[in-house]
DNA sequence: TCTGGGGTCCTAGGACCC
DNA sequence: TCTGGGGTCCTAGGACCC
């Protein structure tokens, strides 16, 4: 009983050192969009003391006097590489699922063979390797929660050879006992100040609590992840190709945004990407929702966050009627006097694209319900003309 | 001066129904 | 005038993940 997480190390700093192999042993930071935060560290990046999400202008200076190599993020290339390691792990085995751009789980009870689970690791890791040029980890483990452990065992005890075999009862409760019960899959920020605050401090402390009495005091969630860490197999495997349930398209702004004028555009392109993703997923949605929101950051300024919801009669994947449906919401939550940092718009409630179902009000023989044009525009969009609604704003915001 | 983006799941509470 | 209780469905928001 046994599955494995495939974790690549430092992932789009790595895919960045592919093809520039006189970036081995540099430090390499990958930067969010509009170059805001960190979202990546090299191993050496890591040891400088560079943070997880740390806004880039307060670590910039140092890290560039130390000769680190910066880079934007191109999640194009990361995406593509990505899809390559998946694809080799799913020659492994039959069951596999994509859990992240940089994760999967393997479900190694599928195995045919008797293998030695930490030879096949090895084995894994090193073709990967080779083939892709991504170095990854792997853990080992009788579930979810327990290989998620593992893959901390890796880097705390900096094992060499970066995969872990964890089925030994003693090998899991020493494991858990120097983990942090903040570092536990499942557990945040929130989770991790209760639980200290009840005594609990470490994952071993959490495996010893009755799980009945956690899912009293905490959730069904937390008596899981119990479960789990003693042990038993509450998560499983989910390797059927499930399409998405919600689609955001949402950007922190270069420059604050203060007038209605300026802001609508900008809502228009979300809008009109959106429904792009949303046709490329083979969905309608009949639910979009409009969100904007001012700087947490900005302390000393006044803020406003707000959201609203718009339903739709028909499902449609039309981005005339997202683009609608974007403005109507917008108007009611705009507020002058506030400097916007962000906004967003969030796709709900799909069906497949295939599914008709009539509106009472709307004519179903309306030219405006053809699907081509949308499919035209997504061709020519898709190659190098670029066709523009008029409520867009032409500039590149993405 | 400059602080990411895209997801999932669960729950509390309101609306509505009988 | 008195004004129940239980069920379902939906939504917004919280907490978590990478």
């Amino acid at each position: 009983m046994a599955f494995a997480l495939v974790d690549c190390e430092s992932f789009y700093a790595s895919c960045e050192r592919i093809f520039r192999p006189d970036l081995k042993n540099v430090p390499i930071v990958v930067l969010s969009n509009n170059d805001g935060c960190v979202i990546a560290r090299s191993t050496e990046a890591k040891k400088m003391g560079i943070a997880m999400g740390v806004p880039w202008f307060k670590v910039r200076e140092s890290f560039l006097k130390q000769n680190g190599k910066v880079f934007s993020s191109n999640f194009t290339f990361y995406g593509d590489i990505s899809a390559r390691v998946m694809n080799i792990l799913e020659g492994f085995v039959p069951r596999v699922e994509i859990y992240s751009i940089d994760e999967a789980f393997l479900d190694l009870d599928t195995l045919k063979q008797n293998y030695n689970l930490y030879d096949f690791g090895c084995h894994i890791r090193s073709l990967v390797r080779q083939w892709t040029g991504i170095p990854v980890r792997i853990g080992i483990a009788p579930n979810k929660t327990l290989s998620k452990i593992a893959i901390n065992e890796i880097k705390r005890k900096n094992i060499p050879t970066s995969v872990i075999d964890l089925s030994n009862k003693k090998q899991i409760e020493i494991a858990l006992q120097h983990t942090p019960v903040g570092k536990v899959w499942g557990v945040g920020r929130r989770l991790n100040d209760h639980l200290n605050n009840a005594g609990i401090n470490t994952a071993l402390d959490l495996a010893n609590v009755n799980p009945q009495n956690i899912r009293k005091k905490f959730s069904v969630v937390l008596e899981r992840t119990v479960r789990e860490l003693r042990g038993e197999r509450c998560l499983n495997i989910e390797d059927d190709i499930s399409s998405k349930k919600q689609i955001v398209v949402s950007r922190s702004f270069g420059e604050r945004v203060s007038n209605l004028e300026t802001l609508k555009p900008i809502v228009s392109n979300f809008a009109v990407r959106a429904a792009e993703k949303l046709r490329s997923e083979k969905q309608k949605c009949s639910q979009v929702s409009v969100f904007v929101r001012t700087s947490p950051f900005n302390k000393n300024k006044p803020q406003h966050s707000d959201l609203r919801t718009i339903g739709l009669l028909t499902p449609t994947s039309d981005t005339r009627d997202i683009l609608a449906a974007a403005k109507k919401g917008l108007l009611p939550i705009f507020r002058s006097g506030y400097d916007y940092a962000k906004a967003g718009i969030i796709l709900n409630k799909f069906t497949n694209e295939h599914v008709k179902q009539h509106s009472l009000f709307k004519d179903p023989n309306d030219p405006k319900q053809n699907t081509k044009l949308m499919k035209y525009l997504d061709q020519m969009n898709s190659y190098e003309t670029q066709i523009y609604y008029a409520s867009q704003n032409t500039k590149k915001w993405s």
